[in-house]
Formats: structure tokens, sequence, C-alpha cells
DNA sequence: TGTACATCAGTGAACGCGCGTTCACTGATGTAC
DNA sequence: TGTACATCAGTGAACGCGCGTTCACTGATGTAC
């Protein structure tokens, strides 16, 4: 039986991952401090160090989530299409990329804010999270060249994850770009369908 | 005549610039302190603020340099191909960014590091020296595309860029994505090879 | 050339902020007999 | 069921750090006459 205890632990637990979800989602990583998430929870500060080893540990479990809606966010939008081809289905991914970081940049944010900055190593959970996401595109893109060697898929799912990713960030970063999103939609959607014609030719 | 006052007064300047170069060269934005940089200036903190209104004015001030750097390093390695088609030219400037950003990661992050934080708007002189940058690439652009209007272009530039910029923040970003660097040169190769081939047919 | 005054570079100790994390203490829950 | 003891969640004031920036003061340079 798990005991009174324990139950109390895992329910500060959730809650502060709870609260501190609402608050990356709002603001990023910069609204994940100790003495207003006590607050909020009803608990001291110090209770917090009873349940994370440190706050880090508690973005993580934020972006954990963050991934899953990611996840899920562009499985429904590939769900929405089932007839697409699957340089098409690419395409879906990738708009639907684009779709969430627009509608949870604080959060999509902290994503990769937290990769840069500690030196320690990530969990392994979390690179499962990230590398099955990255499986999202592994299948498409194999359906689209069944020859190709899977060493070569893997690092075109990185290459094309990136690119993509390298679009949005331009696409959010206002100040410099510029770039209307329905212009960054059409740009996504010629890079992902010009690489996926006939890629063996080169 | 320039009085001496105002001489030193810019020799102090340039001296603090060339010191948060070398700085952040070696270690990117955090390493830029008040108190060390006046250490090894060999002024007080306070004097730094007689010639900046920030650091933050600095930072920028070295990143103007950082530009000037990665754009001199573009385009020597387009010089050093003079026979090569507007496809090719794209895939060196390319392959030269990726090596700028890996001779030069610290430098190169901090370039991003600072539009990320500050919310006041950017200078007149870094927009200029950034869209110089993009002007190389909308260069061989409009060769291969003489009939691409100006705004496709200016898009397309934009696109380019933010899909390379991806790839290379990947290929730095060691810890969840283990690309290579060669592999890293042929998914660049790939990627602006296929969006040169016939973009109109989209 | 000399004197009086004004300006502003130069100084560095001190201010202020924002936080994450710790730690000695307390009190509720769980366990042993 | 009851009592004594042990454990560990819960507390929040205090520690510690790392900095950017300011500010009252001083002294060198420049200007006016």
């Amino acid at each position: 039986m798990v005991g009174k205890v324990q139950q109390k632990r895992e329910a500060l637990r959730r809650k502060l991952i709870d609260l501190g979800e609402v608050r990356i989602i709002a603001g990023g990583i910069d609204q994940i401090k100790a003495r207003e998430l006590a607050g909020e929870a009803g608990c001291a500060v110090g209770a917090i160090y009873n349940v994370f080893d440190d706050l880090n540990e508690l973005v993580m479990e934020v972006n954990g989530r963050t991934f899953k809606r990611l996840g899920k966010h562009v499985q429904e939008a590939v769900r929405a299409h089932p007839d697409a081809s699957p340089v098409d289905v690419m395409i879906v991914m990738g708009l639907a990329y684009l779709d969430f970081a627009q509608q949870n940049t604080p959060a999509w944010r902290t994503l990769f804010d937290l990769e840069m900055s500690t030196d320690q190593d990530v969990p392994e959970w979390y690179l499962a999270e990230m590398s099955q996401l990255l499986g999202l595109i592994a299948g498409p893109l194999k359906q689209n060249f069944p020859e190709m060697p899977d060493s070569d898929i893997h690092l075109m799912t990185r290459g094309l994850f990136s690119s993509i990713h390298g679009i949005v960030l331009l696409g959010l970063e206002k100040r410099i770009s510029a770039v209307p999103a329905a212009e960054l939609e059409r740009m996504i959607a010629l890079i992902l369908s010009r690489l996926g014609a006939s890629i063996d030719k080169i």
C-alpha cells in the first residue's frame, strides 16, 4: 500500500509541475521562481526541494509535457490528412510545428532554453521523448525513400527538423526578419516538397 | 582639432571593445563582466559607463565586428570558387557559415543571445550589418532565378539562411543530435542544391 | 605666458536586486511492541 | 487499542552569490580673459 505520506508527496510534486506548466506556457522559463511557485502551491519554499532536486528538474518535467503536446499536435495534423502523400505528410508536419510554436511560443522556447544552458546530462526519458518526436518525421521519410539506408534516414530526419526549426525560429524573431506567417508557411512547404522530390539523384 | 580628452575617451572605448571581443570569442556573452573588463583595461568600473550607456552597448559593438568577420569569411569562400554556378555559390556560402560557426562558436552564439534577450530596439547599423549579410545570399539567388520578383527573393533569402542556421544550430548542439560535421556539410549541400534546382515549378 | 574657473573623465565603495538553495527546527504520520 | 519512539514532510528566515549600475568625490585638461 502507498502510504499517506507518499501520496501527499506525489500530489505536491504534481501540483508544482501543474503550476510550473501554467507559468511556462504563459511566460517561459523566467517565470519559474521558487517563492512564487510555493506561494501558489500553498507550501513553503523548502518543500519544493523535498520533492525536486532543484528547479531545473521541474522545468524538465514541464518540457516533457510540452514535448508530448507537440507530438500530439503534429500527429493530429497528420491524421487530418489521411490521403496525403509522404511528402505532403512531411509538409503537414512542418506546418503543424510552426503552428505549435506560434501558439505556444514561451513553452516551445523553454524546450531549447534549457538545453543550451545546462551542462549536466539530459535524462533518459527526455532523450526518448525527443527521439519519439523525430520518429514521427522518420516514418513518412522512409516511406518516401524506401531504398535509403537507415543511417541516411536518421541524418535526413534531423536535417529536416533543423531546417524547419530554423525557419520557425526566424518567423518568431520579429525584430530582424519581419516575415509574415503566410509566407513562412509557403517557405516550409517549398523546402519540404523540394527535398522530397527525388533525393537519390544527388 | 580633436581634444586630448576626446582622444582618450575613444581610446578607452576601443580598448574595452577589444577586450570584450577577446572575451566573447573565448567564452561568449557570459564573459562580459564590468569588474573584469575594468581590471583588464586598467580603469575603474565607473569609467565604463562614461564611455558606454551599458554593457549591452559594448556587446552590440562586438557583435558588429563578428558580423563583419562572418561576412568576410563567407565572401572569401565565395571568392575561392570563381567559376562556381549560382547554386554552388550558395552551397559554398552555407558551408562557410557552418565553418565560421564551428570556429567561432561563442561569438556566433552571442549574435543571437542578445537578440533574444533584449526588448529594446536594435540600432540602425546593426540591422544594416545583418541585411548586408543577407544581401550576400540574395546575389546568387537572383542570378539563379532572374525571373523571380524581388519580394520572393527577399523571402527566399531569409528562408535559406534560416534553414542553414537551423542545421548549424543542430550540429553544434552535441548533446541531443550527435551529427558528425561531415554529415552536416552533406546536409547543407543537399538542401541548397535541391532548392536551387527549379523553384518555379512549385 | 599666467591665473582663475569650469568641465568632465576617472574613481571604487556601496547600493540594489533577484534569486536559488540551505538549515535548524516543529509537528504530523507511521511503526514496533 | 494504546503508548513510545522514529522518521521525514513541512517551515520560512537567512545565507550567499553574482552582478550591473550609481554616486559623491578628486583631479587633470581645456577655456576665457
